[in-house]
RNA sequence: GGAGAAAUGGCAGAGCGGUCGAAUGCGUUAGUCUUGAAAACUAAAGAUGUGCAAGCAUCCGGGGGUUCGAAUCCCUCUUUCUCCGCCA
Protein backbone atom coordinates (compact mmCIF):
# COMPACT_ATOMS: atom_id res chain seq x y z
CA UNK A 1 0.00 0.00 0.00
CA UNK A 2 1.04 3.45 0.01
CA UNK A 3 3.20 4.88 2.24
CA UNK A 4 1.41 7.83 4.34
CA UNK A 5 4.46 9.22 5.45
CA UNK A 6 5.29 9.79 1.36
CA UNK A 7 1.52 11.10 0.80
CA UNK A 8 1.91 13.77 3.14
CA UNK A 9 5.27 14.97 1.82
CA UNK A 10 4.19 15.22 -1.54
CA UNK A 11 0.09 14.61 -1.96
CA UNK A 12 0.33 16.70 -5.01
CA UNK A 13 2.51 14.88 -6.87
CA UNK A 14 0.75 11.72 -5.90
CA UNK A 15 -2.52 12.92 -6.36
CA UNK A 16 -1.45 13.96 -10.23
CA UNK A 17 -0.11 10.34 -10.25
CA UNK A 18 -3.69 8.80 -9.17
CA UNK A 19 -5.35 10.52 -11.75
CA UNK A 20 -3.25 8.89 -14.54
CA UNK A 21 -5.56 5.68 -13.62
CA UNK A 22 -8.51 7.64 -13.88
CA UNK A 23 -9.51 7.86 -10.27
CA UNK A 24 -10.11 11.66 -8.68
CA UNK A 25 -6.36 11.67 -6.76
CA UNK A 26 -6.67 14.86 -5.35
CA UNK A 27 -9.83 13.49 -3.51
CA UNK A 28 -8.77 10.49 -2.29
CA UNK A 29 -5.10 12.14 -1.18
CA UNK A 30 -7.14 14.51 0.67
CA UNK A 31 -9.96 11.88 2.61
CA UNK A 32 -6.41 9.68 3.21
CA UNK A 33 -4.81 12.60 4.98
CA UNK A 34 -7.72 13.42 6.83
CA UNK A 35 -8.40 10.28 8.35
CA UNK A 36 -5.11 9.84 9.45
CA UNK A 37 -4.88 13.25 11.04
CA UNK A 38 -8.23 12.31 12.97
CA UNK A 39 -6.29 8.97 13.74
CA UNK A 40 -2.90 10.59 15.52
CA UNK A 41 -5.59 12.95 17.15
CA UNK A 42 -7.42 9.51 18.97
CA UNK A 43 -3.90 7.77 19.14
CA UNK A 44 -2.36 10.72 21.67
CA UNK A 45 -5.65 10.64 23.32
CA UNK A 46 -4.90 7.11 23.93
CA UNK A 47 -1.41 7.02 25.02
CA UNK A 48 -1.93 10.08 27.41
CA UNK A 49 -4.24 7.80 29.22
CA UNK A 50 -2.13 4.56 29.11
CA UNK A 51 0.88 7.05 30.48
CA UNK A 52 -1.45 7.89 33.37
CA UNK A 53 -2.41 4.61 33.94
CA UNK A 54 1.18 3.18 33.91
CA UNK A 55 2.63 5.96 36.49
CA UNK A 56 -0.76 5.10 38.50
CA UNK A 57 0.59 1.59 38.61
CA UNK A 58 4.13 2.40 39.39
CA UNK A 59 3.23 4.94 42.30
CA UNK A 60 0.90 1.86 43.54
CA UNK A 61 3.54 -0.53 43.53
CA UNK A 62 5.87 1.61 45.37
CA UNK A 63 3.46 1.99 47.68
CA UNK A 64 2.78 -1.27 48.54
CA UNK A 65 6.33 -2.09 48.83
CA UNK A 66 6.47 0.71 51.45
CA UNK A 67 3.58 -1.07 53.42
CA UNK A 68 1.23 1.85 52.95
CA UNK A 69 -1.29 -0.44 52.52
CA UNK A 70 -4.25 2.11 53.04
CA UNK A 71 -2.63 4.73 50.24
CA UNK A 72 -2.31 2.02 47.70
CA UNK A 73 -5.74 0.93 48.13
CA UNK A 74 -7.23 4.58 47.59
CA UNK A 75 -4.97 4.95 44.22
CA UNK A 76 -6.44 2.03 43.11
CA UNK A 77 -10.44 3.02 42.91
CA UNK A 78 -8.70 5.94 41.12
CA UNK A 79 -7.90 3.21 38.32
CA UNK A 80 -11.31 1.84 37.57
CA UNK A 81 -12.28 5.01 35.92
CA UNK A 82 -9.17 5.58 33.33
CA UNK A 83 -9.51 2.13 32.64
CA UNK A 84 -13.38 2.46 31.09
CA UNK A 85 -11.46 5.73 29.16
CA UNK A 86 -8.77 3.51 28.02
CA UNK A 87 -11.31 1.16 26.66
CA UNK A 88 -13.15 3.29 24.92
CA UNK A 89 -10.40 5.28 23.61
CA UNK A 90 -8.64 2.09 22.00
CA UNK A 91 -12.02 1.02 20.46
CA UNK A 92 -11.95 4.57 18.84
CA UNK A 93 -8.62 4.07 17.73
CA UNK A 94 -9.13 0.34 16.12
CA UNK A 95 -12.19 1.68 14.22
CA UNK A 96 -10.20 4.84 12.65
CA UNK A 97 -6.85 2.43 11.98
CA UNK A 98 -9.36 0.08 10.30
CA UNK A 99 -10.94 2.91 8.04
CA UNK A 100 -7.51 4.11 7.23
CA UNK A 101 -6.66 0.52 6.17
CA UNK A 102 -10.01 -0.12 4.53
CA UNK A 103 -9.51 3.00 1.88
CA UNK A 104 -5.80 2.22 1.95
CA UNK A 105 -6.28 -1.31 0.47
CA UNK A 106 -8.64 0.56 -2.22
CA UNK A 107 -6.43 2.51 -3.24
CA UNK A 108 -3.87 1.42 -6.34
CA UNK A 109 -0.42 2.32 -6.31
CA UNK A 110 0.36 5.98 -7.55
CA UNK A 111 1.25 5.52 -11.49
CA UNK A 112 5.19 6.51 -12.00
CA UNK A 113 5.09 10.30 -13.83
CA UNK A 114 6.30 8.55 -16.99
CA UNK A 115 3.33 6.92 -17.04
CA UNK A 116 0.44 7.68 -19.55
CA UNK A 117 -2.58 8.37 -18.82
CA UNK A 118 -5.46 5.97 -19.98
CA UNK A 119 -8.55 4.35 -19.26
CA UNK A 120 -8.12 0.76 -20.66
CA UNK A 121 -5.73 -1.38 -23.25
CA UNK A 122 -6.62 0.98 -26.06
CA UNK A 123 -4.48 3.73 -24.54
CA UNK A 124 -1.51 1.82 -23.93
CA UNK A 125 2.19 2.70 -25.88
CA UNK A 126 4.07 0.66 -28.28
CA UNK A 127 7.72 1.46 -27.50
CA UNK A 128 9.71 -1.56 -28.82
CA UNK A 129 8.96 -4.21 -31.17
CA UNK A 130 11.21 -6.61 -33.01
CA UNK A 131 10.89 -9.52 -35.72
CA UNK A 132 9.14 -9.74 -38.95
CA UNK A 133 5.51 -10.77 -38.97
CA UNK A 134 5.08 -13.99 -41.16
CA UNK A 135 2.44 -14.14 -43.95
CA UNK A 136 1.44 -17.83 -43.76
CA UNK A 137 -1.20 -17.29 -46.59
CA UNK A 138 -4.79 -19.16 -45.82
CA UNK A 139 -3.73 -22.52 -45.11
CA UNK A 140 -1.80 -21.78 -41.73
CA UNK A 141 -3.25 -23.59 -38.69
CA UNK A 142 -3.99 -22.11 -35.32
CA UNK A 143 -1.94 -23.95 -32.41
CA UNK A 144 -4.91 -26.26 -31.46
CA UNK A 145 -5.52 -27.47 -34.62
CA UNK A 146 -1.45 -28.60 -34.58
CA UNK A 147 -1.40 -29.47 -30.96
CA UNK A 148 -3.54 -32.21 -31.72
CA UNK A 149 -2.85 -33.49 -34.97
CA UNK A 150 0.75 -33.52 -33.58
CA UNK A 151 -0.66 -35.18 -30.17
CA UNK A 152 0.95 -32.79 -28.47
CA UNK A 153 -1.67 -31.56 -26.25
CA UNK A 154 -5.23 -33.32 -25.28
CA UNK A 155 -7.59 -30.62 -24.04
CA UNK A 156 -10.81 -32.91 -23.79
CA UNK A 157 -8.75 -35.03 -21.24
CA UNK A 158 -7.97 -32.05 -19.42
CA UNK A 159 -11.60 -31.45 -19.01
CA UNK A 160 -12.12 -35.22 -18.00
CA UNK A 161 -9.64 -35.25 -15.22
CA UNK A 162 -10.44 -31.45 -14.26
CA UNK A 163 -12.25 -28.98 -16.33
CA UNK A 164 -11.31 -26.67 -19.04
CA UNK A 165 -8.54 -24.85 -19.09
CA UNK A 166 -6.51 -27.38 -17.46
CA UNK A 167 -4.91 -29.22 -20.79
CA UNK A 168 -2.60 -32.52 -20.91
CA UNK A 169 0.53 -32.03 -22.25
CA UNK A 170 1.67 -35.29 -23.99
CA UNK A 171 4.73 -37.00 -25.37
CA UNK A 172 6.50 -34.17 -27.35
CA UNK A 173 4.34 -31.92 -26.15
CA UNK A 174 5.36 -32.22 -22.64
CA UNK A 175 8.89 -32.98 -23.33
CA UNK A 176 8.60 -29.18 -24.79
CA UNK A 177 7.19 -27.38 -21.53
CA UNK A 178 10.40 -29.10 -20.21
CA UNK A 179 12.65 -27.58 -22.48
CA UNK A 180 10.67 -24.11 -22.01
CA UNK A 181 11.58 -24.28 -18.36
CA UNK A 182 15.05 -25.34 -18.39
CA UNK A 183 15.63 -22.53 -21.19
CA UNK A 184 14.44 -20.60 -19.41
CA UNK A 185 15.70 -20.58 -15.64
CA UNK A 186 18.86 -21.50 -17.30
CA UNK A 187 18.57 -17.69 -18.62
CA UNK A 188 17.69 -15.91 -15.82
CA UNK A 189 20.75 -18.23 -13.92
CA UNK A 190 23.02 -16.83 -16.52
CA UNK A 191 21.62 -13.21 -15.58
CA UNK A 192 22.30 -13.50 -11.75
CA UNK A 193 19.48 -14.45 -10.44
CA UNK A 194 19.31 -17.49 -7.78
CA UNK A 195 17.03 -20.07 -8.69
CA UNK A 196 14.23 -21.11 -5.96
CA UNK A 197 11.60 -24.15 -5.58
CA UNK A 198 8.65 -22.46 -3.53
CA UNK A 199 4.97 -23.87 -2.26
CA UNK A 200 2.52 -23.31 -4.38
CA UNK A 201 -0.03 -22.97 -2.08
CA UNK A 202 0.21 -19.62 0.50
CA UNK A 203 -1.59 -18.34 3.31
CA UNK A 204 -3.45 -15.61 4.03
CA UNK A 205 -0.48 -13.03 4.89
CA UNK A 206 1.24 -13.22 1.91
CA UNK A 207 -1.47 -13.17 -0.36
CA UNK A 208 -2.12 -10.07 1.33
CA UNK A 209 1.30 -8.72 1.07
CA UNK A 210 2.10 -9.00 -2.23
CA UNK A 211 -1.57 -7.22 -3.48
CA UNK A 212 -3.69 -10.49 -4.40
CA UNK A 213 -6.01 -9.50 -1.13
CA UNK A 214 -8.15 -8.31 -0.95
CA UNK A 215 -8.18 -6.53 -4.42
CA UNK A 216 -8.06 -9.89 -6.18
CA UNK A 217 -10.08 -12.26 -4.18
CA UNK A 218 -12.03 -13.90 -6.79
CA UNK A 219 -9.20 -14.63 -9.10
CA UNK A 220 -8.08 -17.35 -6.59
CA UNK A 221 -8.41 -20.80 -6.11
CA UNK A 222 -8.90 -21.03 -2.24
CA UNK A 223 -8.39 -24.02 -0.36
CA UNK A 224 -11.03 -23.63 2.82
CA UNK A 225 -10.66 -26.41 5.16
CA UNK A 226 -6.83 -25.13 5.55
CA UNK A 227 -7.33 -21.36 4.26
CA UNK A 228 -4.59 -21.52 1.76
CA UNK A 229 -4.44 -20.19 -1.88
CA UNK A 230 -3.28 -21.67 -4.87
CA UNK A 231 -0.81 -19.18 -6.52
CA UNK A 232 -1.84 -16.98 -9.63
CA UNK A 233 2.09 -16.46 -10.03
CA UNK A 234 5.68 -17.22 -8.63
CA UNK A 235 5.64 -13.41 -7.30
CA UNK A 236 3.60 -14.01 -4.25
CA UNK A 237 5.38 -16.77 -3.09
CA UNK A 238 8.93 -15.42 -3.94
CA UNK A 239 8.50 -12.07 -3.04
CA UNK A 240 7.07 -13.21 0.30
CA UNK A 241 10.29 -14.57 0.66
CA UNK A 242 11.22 -11.12 2.04
CA UNK A 243 8.14 -10.52 4.33
CA UNK A 244 9.03 -8.96 7.70
CA UNK A 245 12.98 -8.46 6.69
CA UNK A 246 15.45 -5.83 7.38
CA UNK A 247 18.16 -6.12 4.66
CA UNK A 248 21.73 -4.97 4.87
CA UNK A 249 22.36 -2.14 1.88
CA UNK A 250 25.16 -4.39 1.01
CA UNK A 251 22.49 -7.57 0.04
CA UNK A 252 21.07 -5.54 -2.47
CA UNK A 253 20.00 -6.18 -4.95
CA UNK A 254 18.20 -9.38 -4.45
CA UNK A 255 17.85 -11.66 -7.62
CA UNK A 256 15.33 -14.62 -7.77
CA UNK A 257 14.20 -16.88 -10.28
CA UNK A 258 11.92 -19.49 -9.94
CA UNK A 259 9.77 -21.40 -12.00
CA UNK A 260 6.26 -22.33 -10.53
CA UNK A 261 2.71 -23.44 -11.80
CA UNK A 262 -0.03 -20.80 -11.74
CA UNK A 263 -3.46 -20.99 -10.85
CA UNK A 264 -6.39 -18.58 -12.17
CA UNK A 265 -10.05 -18.50 -11.49
CA UNK A 266 -10.25 -16.04 -15.18
CA UNK A 267 -13.86 -15.85 -13.76
CA UNK A 268 -15.38 -13.36 -16.27
CA UNK A 269 -13.49 -14.77 -19.75
CA UNK A 270 -15.15 -16.20 -22.94
CA UNK A 271 -14.92 -16.67 -26.43
CA UNK A 272 -11.68 -16.35 -28.49
CA UNK A 273 -9.87 -15.17 -25.46
CA UNK A 274 -10.13 -18.73 -24.18
CA UNK A 275 -9.38 -21.16 -27.37
CA UNK A 276 -6.43 -23.37 -27.02
CA UNK A 277 -3.82 -22.07 -24.87
CA UNK A 278 -4.82 -18.46 -24.59
CA UNK A 279 -6.17 -18.59 -21.33
CA UNK A 280 -6.00 -21.54 -18.96
CA UNK A 281 -6.44 -21.92 -15.30
CA UNK A 282 -3.34 -23.80 -14.90
CA UNK A 283 -0.33 -22.92 -16.93
CA UNK A 284 3.78 -23.02 -16.11
CA UNK A 285 5.78 -20.14 -15.92
CA UNK A 286 9.30 -18.91 -14.70
CA UNK A 287 9.49 -15.54 -13.20
CA UNK A 288 12.31 -13.54 -12.55
CA UNK A 289 11.77 -11.21 -8.87
CA UNK A 290 14.18 -8.52 -7.83
CA UNK A 291 14.28 -6.24 -4.29
CA UNK A 292 16.41 -3.65 -4.74
CA UNK A 293 17.59 -0.23 -3.66
CA UNK A 294 15.01 2.99 -4.09
CA UNK A 295 17.01 4.87 -6.33
CA UNK A 296 17.86 1.87 -8.58
CA UNK A 297 14.01 0.79 -9.15
CA UNK A 298 13.90 2.12 -12.64
CA UNK A 299 17.17 1.44 -13.78
CA UNK A 300 16.76 -2.48 -12.66
CA UNK A 301 12.91 -2.02 -14.55
CA UNK A 302 15.40 -1.77 -17.82
CA UNK A 303 17.36 -4.59 -16.89
CA UNK A 304 14.76 -6.74 -16.60
CA UNK A 305 12.73 -5.60 -19.77
CA UNK A 306 16.22 -6.22 -21.71
CA UNK A 307 16.35 -9.77 -20.16
CA UNK A 308 12.89 -10.95 -21.38
CA UNK A 309 13.82 -9.14 -24.86
CA UNK A 310 16.55 -11.25 -24.86
CA UNK A 311 14.58 -14.59 -24.21
CA UNK A 312 12.36 -13.86 -26.92
CA UNK A 313 14.58 -12.89 -29.48
CA UNK A 314 16.48 -16.13 -28.97
CA UNK A 315 13.48 -17.76 -29.29
CA UNK A 316 12.75 -16.26 -32.47
CA UNK A 317 9.64 -14.94 -32.05
CA UNK A 318 8.33 -11.21 -33.43
CA UNK A 319 6.84 -9.47 -30.26
CA UNK A 320 5.90 -6.07 -29.44
CA UNK A 321 6.22 -3.92 -25.81
CA UNK A 322 3.71 -1.77 -24.64
CA UNK A 323 3.72 0.67 -21.77
CA UNK A 324 0.52 0.17 -19.92
CA UNK A 325 -1.42 3.52 -19.60
CA UNK A 326 -2.66 4.43 -15.96
CA UNK A 327 -5.77 2.47 -16.44
CA UNK A 328 -4.86 -0.62 -17.90
CA UNK A 329 -1.98 -1.54 -15.09
CA UNK A 330 -2.28 -4.15 -12.44
CA UNK A 331 -3.14 -2.28 -8.95
CA UNK A 332 0.11 -2.48 -7.09
CA UNK A 333 2.05 -1.51 -10.37
CA UNK A 334 3.75 1.87 -11.00
CA UNK A 335 4.97 0.94 -13.71
CA UNK A 336 4.63 -1.92 -16.31
CA UNK A 337 6.04 -3.20 -19.68
CA UNK A 338 3.43 -5.89 -21.10
CA UNK A 339 5.83 -8.07 -23.71
CA UNK A 340 3.56 -9.14 -26.93
CA UNK A 341 4.29 -11.87 -29.39
CA UNK A 342 2.36 -12.51 -32.61
CA UNK A 343 0.16 -15.48 -33.05
CA UNK A 344 0.58 -15.95 -36.80
CA UNK A 345 -2.27 -17.87 -37.43
CA UNK A 346 -4.66 -16.37 -35.13
CA UNK A 347 -3.32 -12.88 -36.74
CA UNK A 348 -3.26 -11.06 -33.30
CA UNK A 349 -0.90 -10.64 -30.46
CA UNK A 350 -0.87 -12.35 -27.44
CA UNK A 351 0.42 -11.05 -23.74
CA UNK A 352 3.54 -13.47 -22.92
CA UNK A 353 5.04 -11.02 -19.84
CA UNK A 354 4.50 -8.25 -17.83
CA UNK A 355 7.62 -6.57 -16.29
CA UNK A 356 6.28 -4.08 -13.10
CA UNK A 357 7.97 -2.05 -10.97
CA UNK A 358 6.16 -1.75 -7.32
CA UNK A 359 8.01 1.32 -5.50
CA UNK A 360 7.51 0.55 -2.24
CA UNK A 361 3.77 -0.71 -2.34
CA UNK A 362 4.30 -4.30 -1.80
CA UNK A 363 7.19 -3.79 0.28
CA UNK A 364 5.14 -1.65 2.72
CA UNK A 365 2.90 -4.60 3.34
CA UNK A 366 5.93 -6.91 3.17
CA UNK A 367 7.72 -4.75 5.86
CA UNK A 368 10.88 -5.38 3.79
CA UNK A 369 12.89 -2.65 4.66
CA UNK A 370 16.87 -2.28 4.30
CA UNK A 371 18.81 -0.27 6.39
CA UNK A 372 19.96 2.66 5.20
CA UNK A 373 24.05 3.12 5.09
CA UNK A 374 24.16 7.35 4.99
CA UNK A 375 21.20 7.90 7.19
CA UNK A 376 21.07 4.71 9.43
CA UNK A 377 17.52 4.41 9.10
CA UNK A 378 15.59 1.59 8.04
CA UNK A 379 13.64 2.43 4.62
CA UNK A 380 11.64 0.28 2.45
CA UNK A 381 12.97 -1.28 -0.78
CA UNK A 382 11.88 -1.25 -4.19
CA UNK A 383 10.51 -4.59 -5.41
CA UNK A 384 9.97 -5.55 -9.20
CA UNK A 385 9.09 -9.08 -10.63
CA UNK A 386 8.28 -10.42 -15.01
CA UNK A 387 7.71 -12.72 -16.20
CA UNK A 388 10.88 -14.57 -17.73
CA UNK A 389 8.47 -16.34 -19.44
CA UNK A 390 5.01 -17.25 -19.23
CA UNK A 391 4.77 -20.96 -21.28
CA UNK A 392 1.27 -21.24 -23.14
CA UNK A 393 1.22 -18.30 -25.37
CA UNK A 394 4.70 -19.06 -26.28
CA UNK A 395 3.94 -22.88 -27.23
CA UNK A 396 1.05 -20.91 -29.29
CA UNK A 397 3.16 -18.86 -31.07
CA UNK A 398 6.30 -21.30 -31.82
CA UNK A 399 3.75 -23.77 -33.41
CA UNK A 400 1.43 -21.20 -35.66
CA UNK A 401 5.15 -18.45 -36.59
CA UNK A 402 7.17 -22.26 -37.19
CA UNK A 403 4.84 -24.69 -39.11
CA UNK A 404 6.04 -25.42 -42.25
CA UNK A 405 5.09 -27.68 -44.87
CA UNK A 406 5.17 -31.33 -44.20
CA UNK A 407 3.74 -31.30 -40.98
CA UNK A 408 6.66 -30.19 -39.62
CA UNK A 409 7.63 -27.56 -36.58
CA UNK A 410 10.84 -25.92 -37.00
CA UNK A 411 12.24 -25.49 -33.42
CA UNK A 412 14.29 -22.12 -32.88
CA UNK A 413 18.09 -22.07 -32.54
CA UNK A 414 18.49 -21.79 -28.50
CA UNK A 415 16.08 -24.40 -28.11
CA UNK A 416 17.02 -27.13 -29.67
CA UNK A 417 19.77 -28.41 -27.20
CA UNK A 418 16.95 -28.46 -24.47
CA UNK A 419 14.18 -30.56 -26.76
CA UNK A 420 16.79 -32.61 -28.35
CA UNK A 421 15.84 -32.51 -31.77
CA UNK A 422 15.59 -29.16 -34.81
CA UNK A 423 11.87 -29.87 -35.39
CA UNK A 424 8.80 -31.55 -34.64
CA UNK A 425 7.64 -33.62 -37.04
CA UNK A 426 3.95 -35.45 -36.80
C1' G B 1 -3.81 -38.64 13.76
C1' G B 2 -2.54 -39.65 19.51
C1' A B 3 0.68 -38.30 24.02
C1' G B 4 4.22 -34.95 26.11
C1' A B 5 7.59 -30.50 26.00
C1' A B 6 8.61 -25.78 24.20
C1' A B 7 8.31 -20.66 21.54
C1' U B 8 12.32 -14.36 24.70
C1' G B 9 16.74 -9.42 20.90
C1' G B 10 21.37 -11.37 14.74
C1' C B 11 22.34 -16.37 17.35
C1' A B 12 22.51 -19.14 22.04
C1' G B 13 20.12 -18.51 26.57
C1' A B 14 18.40 -16.46 31.77
C1' G B 15 14.13 -14.25 33.80
C1' C B 16 8.27 -17.08 35.86
C1' G B 17 3.59 -10.84 39.03
C1' G B 18 6.12 -4.30 39.95
C1' U B 19 12.76 -1.77 40.01
C1' C B 20 12.34 -5.92 32.64
C1' G B 21 13.02 -3.46 26.44
C1' A B 22 14.68 -7.50 29.23
C1' A B 23 20.87 -10.70 32.57
C1' U B 24 24.95 -13.38 30.47
C1' G B 25 27.79 -15.45 26.38
C1' C B 26 28.78 -15.35 21.16
C1' G B 27 28.47 -12.40 17.01
C1' U B 28 28.29 -7.06 14.97
C1' U B 29 30.21 -1.84 14.87
C1' A B 30 33.65 1.98 16.66
C1' G B 31 37.97 3.02 19.54
C1' U B 32 42.73 1.85 22.49
C1' C B 33 47.12 -1.10 21.76
C1' U B 34 49.93 -2.87 17.10
C1' U B 35 53.97 -1.57 11.15
C1' G B 36 49.37 -4.56 10.14
C1' A B 37 46.39 -8.55 11.93
C1' A B 38 45.10 -11.66 16.09
C1' A B 39 44.51 -11.36 21.29
C1' A B 40 43.27 -8.14 25.24
C1' C B 41 40.76 -3.84 26.94
C1' U B 42 36.98 0.24 26.38
C1' A B 43 32.53 1.79 24.28
C1' A B 44 28.10 1.60 21.08
C1' A B 45 23.88 -0.78 19.06
C1' G B 46 16.47 -3.63 18.68
C1' A B 47 11.61 -2.49 16.01
C1' U B 48 7.07 0.35 15.16
C1' G B 49 4.03 4.57 15.99
C1' U B 50 3.78 9.69 17.64
C1' G B 51 6.14 14.41 18.45
C1' C B 52 10.23 20.17 16.21
C1' A B 53 12.40 17.95 20.34
C1' A B 54 12.81 16.06 25.27
C1' G B 55 9.80 12.41 25.66
C1' C B 56 5.57 9.24 25.48
C1' A B 57 3.15 4.69 23.77
C1' U B 58 3.44 -0.32 21.87
C1' C B 59 6.26 -4.97 20.90
C1' C B 60 9.19 -11.36 24.87
C1' G B 61 5.09 -16.70 18.53
C1' G B 62 -0.55 -14.63 17.15
C1' G B 63 -5.31 -13.39 19.49
C1' G B 64 -8.23 -12.86 23.98
C1' G B 65 -8.62 -12.70 29.48
C1' U B 66 -7.29 -12.04 34.99
C1' U B 67 -4.78 -7.87 37.78
C1' C B 68 -3.84 -1.20 40.02
C1' G B 69 0.37 -3.68 37.36
C1' A B 70 1.90 -9.50 32.87
C1' A B 71 7.74 -11.83 29.26
C1' U B 72 5.95 -14.02 33.95
C1' C B 73 -0.93 -16.41 35.72
C1' C B 74 -5.45 -18.32 32.68
C1' C B 75 -7.94 -19.47 27.79
C1' U B 76 -7.28 -20.16 22.60
C1' C B 77 -4.82 -20.55 17.91
C1' U B 78 -0.24 -21.36 15.24
C1' U B 79 4.52 -23.31 14.91
C1' U B 80 8.74 -26.36 16.54
C1' C B 81 10.85 -30.60 19.14
C1' U B 82 10.47 -35.79 21.38
C1' C B 83 7.76 -40.50 21.44
C1' C B 84 3.84 -43.58 19.05
C1' G B 85 0.85 -44.48 14.62
C1' C B 86 0.32 -43.79 9.24
C1' C B 87 2.84 -42.74 4.73
C1' A B 88 5.46 -40.67 -0.89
Amino acid sequence: MLQIAKIKENSEGIAQRLDLRGINGKERVAKILSIDEKRRAVQHKKEELLAQMNQLSAAIGDLFKAGKREEADLKKAETAAIKESIKLAEGEYKQVENELTDLLNDTPNAPHSSVQPGQSEKDNVEVFSWGEIPDLGTKAKPHWEIASEAALIDFELGVKITGAGFPVYTGVGAKLQRALINFFLNEAGASGYTEVQVPIMVNEDSAYATGQLPDKEGQMYHAAVDDFYMIPTAEVPVTNIFRDTILKEEELPKKLTGYTPCFRREAGSYGKDVRGLNRLHQFDKVEIVQVVHPDKSYDVLDEMVEHVKVLMEKLELPYRILLLCGGDMGFTSAKTFDFEVWSAAQKRWLEVSSVSCFESYQSNRLKCRFKNKETGKNELVHTLNGSALALPRIVAALLENNQLDGNRIHIPKALQPYLGMEEIVY
